[in-house]
RNA sequence: GGGGGCGUAGCUCAGGGGUAGAGCAACGGCCUUUUAAGCCGCAGGUCGGAGGUUCAAAUCCUCCCGCCCUCACCA
């Protein structure tokens, strides 16, 4: 009641401001400068036109101090009863709320405590509120609320604000490096007939035109795929993905991938690109190689680590995968060690070191780690490595435990790939929901002929995380999910 | 889905069987240099919801809703 009861006396402050003549909600206003270059404006400058939403207002008997905030600033106005006049100044007093878009005109001048301020000359309401703002040393602390309403979490605080402008820095710095290096930018369905290029369970739609069971792409993998068959070198797509999996603070079930694929690339040459693109987009971002993530330093300007999957298990765990050639072997080598995994006696072998890893090796991977040759099985879509045909020319970046890259060398050999789908589609068949589906329209398209690739997945969500030294997905996505209220 | 924590004024938080509290915001005043402005005054609550125990429940119990953490599931 008490917030109904605040919300009738701005509805009452509009009434009057519209009596008096002022329209609460206008068309436009013409700026001269936005908020954080009219902060870096010379003393003395006139006629400086700027506008933003009010955080704070300070008013007495014949001066008032305001703040005018958007997301890349602000700057503090100054209202003088003797320059506007007392009929006009009281008006103001009477009707300004925090919270309110204004716009004003004026010059800069400076305060006797040395602040830049623009000295209001004419004023215009943009846009009044009706409901208060957040509190304004605390902010917003509620985590649910922070989530439902994130404009309130980005206008009391500037950490948050800095985030999601650093979240959109990282994604044109990545784009900006592609571009430079060749790639064309595409756009593939996110609808689509068939949810392939990854190993995870889709959602499900119905596209009532065409009367069919459609799917939220898991991936963008293999029609980028089909791209490089009609003769693209190199595309990439800043991709929204969705995969109907648990939630956690590295899981959402709608999230960015950024993925590009490299005609005449194997899988050591996505390396080496790999680290020069990450040198550059930190240098950019953040100009530093080095980020604090929970109390480490996480140096990127070192060589980074390799360690091949059978490496990272054999020292983590003291099991060699090589000496167990099939899945029985490997269980018993597990339970034999002490280890538990959860139904380890449903998982083929190449699920079990999957298993293994995660459950082990990861979290210890702190330094930026490239984790290379996967077992075959858990790569559908992965080159047959040429010196061990149960491996892939695979690679996973692995930094502070988080999976933040993964990138192989392609599969192109069509045979090759209609057996390693019908393995998979055999696996569903049998109950694995997550299985890939045999998908002849991506083998068509790879009949008619691709050259040499790497390919190449990036978690955006993942990677803004770590740079904003945070530790859930959800607080780098401005909207994330939640249950109806 | 299992386990744990949390939910009190618009916001940030106290209070943990005995009259519902503070700060900020709001509202009425004073104030020409504030920036967490200050001072005086005033108002604001179905204590997440529904049951129960009790002379008495924000407080104890049960169920439900929502959020967070964790385990499980999972690129």
């Amino acid at each position: 009641m008490a917030e109904e009861d605040l919300r009738q006396k701005r509805l009452n402050k509009i009434e009057r401001l519209r009596e008096a003549g002022c329209n609460p909600y206008p068309e436009r206003f013409e700026r001269t400068h936005r908020l954080n270059e009219a902060c870096q404006l010379e003393e003395g400058t006139e006629g400086v036109r700027i506008a933003g939403r009010l955080t704070a207002f300070r008013p007495f008997g014949k001066l008032s101090f305001g703040r005018l905030q958007d997301i890349h600033g602000s700057m503090q106005i100054a209202f003088q009863r003797d320059l506007i006049g007392t009929e006009t100044y009281q008006l103001i007093k009477k009707t300004i709320d925090i919270g309110d878009f204004i716009g004003v005109e004026g010059e800069v001048f400076r305060t006797k405590t040395g602040e830049l301020t623009i000295r209001v000359a004419h004023h215009e309401f943009l846009g009044k509120s009706l409901r208060p703002l957040p509190e304004k040393w605390h902010g917003l602390q509620d985590r649910e609320t922070i989530y439902r309403q994130r404009y309130l979490d980005l206008i009391a605080s500037p950490e948050s604000r800095e985030r999601f402008l650093l979240r959109t820095q990282v994604i044109q710095t990545l784009r900006r490096y592609l571009d430079e290096h060749g790639f064309q930018e595409v756009d593939t369905p996110i609808l689509c007939n068939k949810a392939t290029g990854a190993l995870a369970r889709p959602f499900k739609t119905h596209h009532n035109a065409l009367n069919m069971e459609v799917f939220l792409r898991i991936a963008p993998e293999t029609y980028l795929k089909r791209l490089i068959v009609a003769g693209y070198d190199r595309v990439y797509e800043m991709a929204r993905c969705f995969r109907n999996e648990g939630m956690d603070p590295s899981h959402l079930q709608d999230f960015t991938m950024l993925e590009y694929y490299a005609a005449y690339w194997n899988y050591e040459d996505n390396m080496r690109f790999t680290e020069e693109l990450f040198r550059f987009m930190l240098e950019t971002c953040l100009g530093s190689l080095q980020i604090e993530i929970a109390g480490e330093t996480i140096d990127f300007s070192k060589k980074w680590k390799r360690v091949s999957l059978r490496e990272g298990l054999l020292e983590e765990t003291g099991i060699d995968v090589d000496e167990c050639p099939d899945a029985d072997a490997l269980r018993e080598r597990i339970s034999a060690a002490g280890i538990e995994i959860e139904k380890a006696g449903t998982l083929g072998r190449g699920a079990l070191i999957d298993s293994l890893y995660k459950k082990t090796v990861r979290k210890k991977l702190i330094q930026p780690t490239f984790l290379v040759q996967h077992p075959i099985d858990l790569s559908p879509l992965a080159r047959r490595s040429d010196k061990d045909t149960n491996l892939t020319d695979r690679f996973q970046l692995v930094v502070a435990g988080w999976e933040i890259v993964n990138a192989y060398s392609e599969l192109v050999d069509p045979i090759d790939q209609r057996n390693r789908l019908e393995e998979q589609a055999a696996l569903r068949a049998a109950g694995d929901d997550e299985a890939m589906e045999l998908d002849e329209d991506y083998l068509l398209a790879m009949e008619h002929g691709m050259p040499p690739i790497s390919g190449w997945g990036m978690g955006i969500d993942r990677i803004v995380t770590l740079l904003t030294g945070q530790d859930n997905l959800r607080d780098v996505v401005p909207f994330p999910l939640l249950k109806n209220l």
